[in-house]
DNA sequence: AGAACATCCTGCTAGC
DNA sequence: TGCTAGCAGGATGTTC
């Protein structure tokens, strides 16, 4: 489910409800969300009663930092989510399914909800080291990274793809990335004239700038919902992802499906070259 | 070096 | 209508 803009509009809404608040509880009912620890308990040890300086995202990773120095960090995966609810109106009744960690502060309940179990929770004493940039840093600083790996033999689609380049970028904005740019997903980074480099680049800040302003894709009904329950609309202005046999809205060709580095990866076979 | 594949899981859906 | 195989928005490790 999350990529970039799905895991920053987690953030924008738990920002304002954790920044300077205390945790007050901590409680996981599933080994796997936090099974980089022994017990959860380390976790609720740790940051029950200590204060939230800081909610950071990085890629897909959401980093609550501690004024004690206590790095929380959560990744998603395929299925992980999060909710909030006033103190007032939660019931525990109308729990969804799956609702793996419950913590509070004085107002706010939060639920991670996360049916496969590929996400989890796990403390750090110094935040994660990224080797990779950012969707959301500044286009100059991206362009030195596709420069870098203009002389690889490796897709467009991998290298989108690998959190060690461009951290952030999921199979949806991957398809949509390579769309925009009018660019196979399948070609050769070494392939790529400066020119198409340079198109690429531009690509990428023209999906990411829709996508946060969209607040995420909502493929289907039941997948992605922010914070408050509320679906995210960029998937109306897809281009190709999830769209086999529509029309592509530039020319009107028929959106194909492949496999391009071992996921499903939809095209224009007109537009994109 | 890089691609292909399996793996961790549950839920949805296309196809029979 | 009901079943099942295959696939899913991620990341990592192994094998070739």
């Amino acid at each position: 489910m999350p990529e970039f803009a799905e895991v920053e509009t987690f953030r924008r809404q738990l920002e304002p409800l954790l920044i300077n608040q205390k945790i007050t509880s901590f409680e996981s009912f599933h080994p796997r969300t936090t099974r980089r620890h022994l017990s959860p308990n380390e976790i609720r040890d740790a940051i029950v009663g200590s204060r939230v300086g800081e909610v950071k995202r990085h890629g897909k990773y959401i980093d609550i930092v501690f004024d004690s120095g206590i790095h929380l960090n959560i990744h998603l995966r395929m299925s992980g989510r999060i909710l909030s609810y006033e103190k007032d109106s939660y019931d525990p009744r109308n729990n969804p399914p799956h609702a793996h960690v419950i913590f509070t502060t004085d107002k706010y309940i939060f639920l991670f909800v996360d049916p496969r179990t590929f996400g989890e929770m796990w403390l750090t004493s110094e935040a994660l080291v990224h080797e990779g940039i950012d969707v959301l840093a500044p286009t100059a600083q991206r362009k030195k990274v596709l420069d870098a790996m203009s002389k690889s033999s490796r897709s467009i689609k991998a290298i989108l793809l690998d959190q060690k380049y461009t951290s952030g970028i999921g199979n949806i904005y991957a398809d949509e990335i390579c769309a925009e740019a009018q660019l196979l997903p399948s070609r050769p980074m070494n392939s790529l004239t400066a020119t198409e480099l340079d198109r690429l680049n531009k690509a990428i800040d023209v999906v990411r700038t829709e996508a946060i302003e969209a607040r995420g894709s909502s493929l289907k009904d039941k997948s992605f919902r922010d914070m408050h329950g509320e679906l995210g609309h960029h998937q109306m202005k897809h281009r190709v992802h999830a769209r086999a046999g529509k029309p592509c809205p530039n020319c009107g060709a028929q959106i194909l499906k492949t496999r391009v580095a071992g996921r499903g990866t939809y095209f224009c076979p007109h537009c994109q070259h």
